[in-house]
RNA sequence: GGCGAGAUAGCUCAGUUGGCUAGAGCAUACGGUUCAUACCCGUAGUGUCGAGGGUUCGAAUCCCCCUCUCGCUACCA
């Protein structure tokens, strides 16, 4: 009995490297709302996958000598293994360099042009490669792109371009007659008040710079803009044809929920609806931005060699204890955190000792008391009735926070239902009544409900924590039941026999020693990665100039003498420098880097003959030089030696 | 600078339309218990509910103002 199709997505990952913890947590939650589903009676289709495209693959594959497509043939590889490592049961993994996507994509882009949504213009600006996008000068912060803060270059390029625009009050009707559309709601106003209601610009939706992507099958210098090409994955990955769909497209379509991380929301949320009106076809009802999963202690970077990955953290704790630290961790709309601390925290109180604890004194007692024989003998008792209450109320409480994608709040919910045994135990005090051999079958009954308790705890947490949910079962030599076995308690077989010996479901764990075990594994990794001692920085090379042109920039030694910040701003600071007899006043974007009371008295190379200009209100009349490393940290070039002010550096 | 969110126990947070001594989990202390993975159950807490002012019989909750944090965005030579 079906209640209709239900059809969610992931976002597609990107190939540029090896996912984290944090990327994975995608894939587990998703994961998690689809068992739920499925469970609950839809006819699910779970898709996700990979993003394959674009010039930062195809610099990568370059620097490793391969083509892109062996690139990411190994690191799609690599994705999808975890995925299937953490038991992500999707039911299509969908590559952005499968052959009828690539095909799709053409004939969309067609369509848009024929169609006249697409036009042909140029464009000029400073380009990104890792972001591959064009910024004007304007946009750029301290000369980086505003994005990802790496370097530009100046490009210009014929393009196509989307005409936003047109379908702008459309969108805007849509999202405001449609509360669900965004979620959280909290982003709905980021979008409309960002972009939506100051108006919307045309979209730039091809590239010529480089190679490594779909081209545009009537204009071959083109290949096509990596988002148009990866948010189409979500109708190409089930049979969508400009020509005429088939059959699952037309059942599946629109989805039921795409589920993305918070930084993508507004390709989501905008640019996506805004291709599917132009396709003609209907908006997906729902897009979820998740919070991310954040490493307490400092941020997860390749270069402190402190990055998480889920197949490591397998290795410490196992499958399903990381599903359900990140599910369980994971507020609605703040980012969660995760530490190893906090990890054996949750491994040790909710899952050893709440959980698995339960099960395990549960399943001794029976066969220390009935050689294992479960019976009901229908010796109650008022103390009964509140476990059971509980115990059924439960599967609604769960279904409730499950309509809310508030997974973390279901899963709560099934461990109050455990925690309710525990304290079940507690007040019938088992090993009291099989001290008198009248109270023999008050002690069977007790029992009874206790296992028929921890069967139906096991069923909810099913779509959580599968493996744990089926070990569960099998101990108590039963099955999994369904939604509709949840509506009555008591119907676990009368004189079933639980396993003789029972396993321990989840050990506990010192975190202590975790602690070590996890500091060597990244030491060891340090010394893998470690080639140079020194990290050494590549950055793009920018075409070579003449003589002539370096000396027109004129650089000198320059004091400051005199710092404040400039106040409407989050990073300038406004330094008045001495360059020879006169006095510059410079802004620099560095104020999360120098404070305005450390600037004054040092010695700095400036570039002296820049065009003034006026920066948040305030006029610089030149640029103080910094070098930047990785991480986008900030320092001020300086003499080696102790230079006079306006001293020439040549 | 614009828009928005937030500041509650040691930690992570919940507090519906203003209403009885402000809650939960974890951690801590004490007590109980022994079937179990030294586990489970109970009790106890501590809180100037970010600061100040106002409305009200009554404010964590509504209004004003301030401080700080965060998100999106603009600007950032």
């Amino acid at each position: 009995m079906s209640k209709g199709k239900y059809y969610m997505t992931t976002a597609i990952a990107y190939t540029s490297g090896k996912p984290h913890i944090g990327n994975t947590y995608e894939a587990i939650l998703a994961d998690a709302i689809a068992r739920y589903k499925r469970k609950d009676g839809y006819d699910v289709f779970f898709q996700t996958g990979t993003d394959e495209h674009g010039q930062k693959i195809e610099i990568k594959a370059a620097e490793k000598g391969i083509t892109p497509k062996e690139f990411v043939d190994e690191t799609a590889g690599v994705i999808k293994n975890i995925w299937d490592l953490m038991d992500v049961s999707y039911d299509k993994f969908i590559r952005t360099t499968d052959a009828d996507h690539e095909k799709q994509v053409q004939k969309i882009f067609k369509k848009f042009y024929d169609q006249g949504d697409i036009y042909k213009g140029a464009y000029e600006g400073m380009y990104c490669t890792p972001c591959e996008s064009f910024w004007t000068t304007s946009q750029l912060v301290d000369g980086k792109c505003p994005d990802c803060g790496g370097d530009v270059k100046p490009a210009k390029e014929e393009a196509y371009f989307f005409k936003m625009s047109k379908y702008a009050d459309r969108l805007i009707e849509h999202i405001n007659t449609h509360p669900e559309f965004i979620q959280p709601v909290s982003r709905k106003n980021e979008m409309m008040n960002n972009f939506l209601l100051p108006g919307l610009q045309d979209l730039c939706v091809s590239r010529t710079s480089f190679k490594w992507g779909i081209p545009v099958d009537f204009d071959e210098n083109h290949v096509v803009y990596v988002w148009l090409d990866a948010l189409t994955n979500y109708i190409t990955g089930i049979g969508f044809d400009v020509d005429g769909s088939n059959e699952m497209y037309k059942k599946n379509w629109p989805a039921d929920l795409h589920l993305i991380g918070k930084d993508i929301i507004r390709f989501h949320t905008i640019y996506w609806p805004i291709f599917l009106m132009a396709l003609g076809e209907e908006l997906p009802k729902q897009i979820f931005g998740h919070p991310w999963l954040l490493q307490g202690d400092g941020k997860m970077s390749k270069s402190k060699g402190n990055v998480l990955y889920a197949d490591d953290l397998v290795d410490f704790f196992g499958v399903d204890a990381v599903r359900y630290f990140v599910l369980h961790e994971m507020p609605f709309e703040n980012d969660g955190v995760i530490s190893w601390e906090l990890m054996v925290e949750r491994m040790n109180s909710d899952l050893a000792n709440t959980l698995g604890n339960l099960v395990n004194r549960t399943i001794s007692m029976s066969n220390k008391y009935f050689g294992g024989v479960v019976t009901d003998k229908g010796v109650t008792d008022t103390m009964d009735e509140d476990l059971k209450a509980v115990v059924l109320g439960t599967p609604e409480k769960v279904a409730k926070k499950m309509d809310d994608l508030r997974v973390a709040d279901a899963i709560t919910e099934i461990f109050t239902l455990f925690k309710r045994c525990n304290k079940y135990i507690d007040e019938t005090e088992p090993w009291v009544l099989a001290k008198d051999e009248a109270k023999a079958d008050r002690l069977s009954t007790v029992l009874y409900n206790l296992v028929e308790s921890i069967s139906f705890g096991a069923a909810l947490l099913e779509s959580f924590m599968p493996s744990t949910a089926a070990k569960i079962v099998a101990q108590l030599n039963t099955s999994l039941r369904s939604f509709e076995e949840m509506n009555t308690f008591g119907l676990y077989p009368n004189g079933n026999k639980v396993t003789e010996k029972p396993e321990i479901l989840f050990a506990r764990l010192v975190e202590k020693e975790v602690l070590e075990k996890a500091e060597a594994m990244f030491e060891a990794r340090k010394e893998e990665t470690e080639e140079p001692a020194e990290p050494v920085i590549d950055i793009e090379a920018k075409e070579e100039i003449s003589y002539d042109d370096f000396a027109k920039m004129q650089f000198q030694v320059g004091k400051i003498i005199a710092c404040e910040e400039v106040k409407k701003s989050k990073k300038l600071l406004c330094s008045q420098v001495q360059i020879g007899s006169q006095v510059k006043q410079i802004v620099s974007g560095i104020k999360q880097h120098y404070s305005a009371e450390e600037m004054v008295g040092k010695k700095v190379m400036v570039l002296v003959n820049l065009k003034p200009a006026t920066l948040a209100g305030v006029v610089s009349e030149g640029m103080l030089l910094c070098a930047e490393d990785a991480d986008g940290n900030l320092a001020l070039v300086t003499p080696e030696k102790d230079m006079p002010a306006g001293a020439e550096i040549c």
